[in-house]
DNA sequence: CGACTAATTGATTTGCTTCAAATATCGTGG
DNA sequence: CCACGATATTTGAAGCAAATCAATTAGTCG
């Protein structure tokens, strides 16, 4: 997000700036809190998640290290729409939406790119969308592990979750529930598709997972 | 998404576009085109769908008069995630997405506002997204129905959505098959909830389908 | 009036949730 | 170092909401 700003902008910001650290399971911010603030990740790894009325849980996304959130709310004067919770012990930098958006009016590159970063958030959410309704839980689950594979570590075994993560947690993100979560996990284990043991997760046929992913995994 | 732009823009807008009628079940651009022009509708309805790898469809939203449409995709330089098809006889507004540029880089409100849409838009997915994991199907129908009827039009018997909408439409809306939507309309026209028939829906008693659509219609 | 599209309604199946209970893994303090 | 409580995970059995399949009825339009 701030990969268009040249040395200035990047200096004034970094002075604007709050780095903290923040403990495993610590609350960052709440659903309904004002949005008075936007955050970047620096390190660790934290989940946006909202309650149901009925107390049910949407893990939204992860957050990895470099990527900003609570922004969008911050900067347009609403309440932050969900939770934001540290999942590891993490480092985050802190900006009071006043300063940042008095950096934006001085370079309007940051609200170009503040813009951009809306608008692809947006075109992904569509994305999850249509697969969230229209596809079996057995595909969702494929797609969120591939998702977060991405940004995984290599292993020797394949690719692993570079965080640790819980059934309920990919549950809540694939919007099905803990037990066919762990079902799906234990035929992939054996199936040799992954390699999943208490809140870590490996792929190892990331092709297997992936046609698995897109149609049925029959063929 | 215009409203913040003096006359002086809005002229330079007007001048910019091009205005084209559009039948009903015309399509205006297809998911994969390369997004290079930004829509407004003046008049009627579109509706945004995107096609599954097998088939199937999911409408995203429909687009009301004053709507921008297609303009995430373009100005990020995307292809068009969706489809854009018109549901009745309409007219809109289209800009090449060069223009629009130009535009935003004169007046940087537009910019602004741009982002501003995007992030709404992006916030009431998020909502949407809950809503589509955690709900029940009749749920999600009623809901589906209200936002519908927001801007419907009243009659004697109570507000009507005003455009023809399919009971297939409003599954593909609300990620739902034909026959629970028909099963779903059917008994709420018994119970004088609503008043629909061949592609029109009256909403008779808003009170009652708000409260299916918070939680159980029992109460 | 046909021909077509839309909608209803019933019967059946199934994927997933729900509930229940056992087991595994981790951290921690005695 | 081991035992214990807390947290995670597995697995089974039963129930149900919604999908699927099949067949009929109702509107609309040329």
């Amino acid at each position: 997000m701030f990969s268009a700003l040249g040395d200035d902008e990047l200096r004034r910001l970094a002075e604007a700036a709050v780095v903290r650290r923040v403990p495993a399971a610590k609350v960052i911010f709440s659903q309904g809190d004002p949005g008075a603030t936007c955050h970047t990740l620096i390190e660790g790894r934290v989940k946006i998640l909202q309650t149901n009325p009925d107390g049910s849980q949407a893990v939204l996304r992860f957050i990895g290290p470099g990527e900003a959130y609570g922004t969008v709310a911050a900067l347009m004067g609403k309440p932050f729409p969900a939770d934001a919770v540290a999942v590891v012990d993490s480092v985050e930098a802190v900006w009071p939406v006043q300063a940042f958006r008095e950096l934006i009016r001085r370079s309007p590159e940051l609200g170009l790119s503040a813009g951009a970063t809306a608008g692809s958030r947006l075109l992904d959410l569509q994305q999850r969308m249509r697969e969230l309704t229209g596809e079996r839980v057995e595909q969702r689950i494929a797609r969120a592990l591939l998702r977060l594979a991405e940004d995984g570590r290599k292993s020797e075994q394949g690719v692993e979750v570079d965080f640790p993560i819980t059934r309920q947690e990919l549950a809540e993100l694939t919007g099905t529930t803990l037990f066919t979560v762990s079902r799906t996990l234990s035929a992939w284990n054996e199936a040799g598709l992954t390699a999943s043991r208490r809140r870590r997760i490996v792929v190892c046929d990331l092709h297997r997972l992936r046609s698995i992913a897109e149609g049925s995994g029959g063929d």
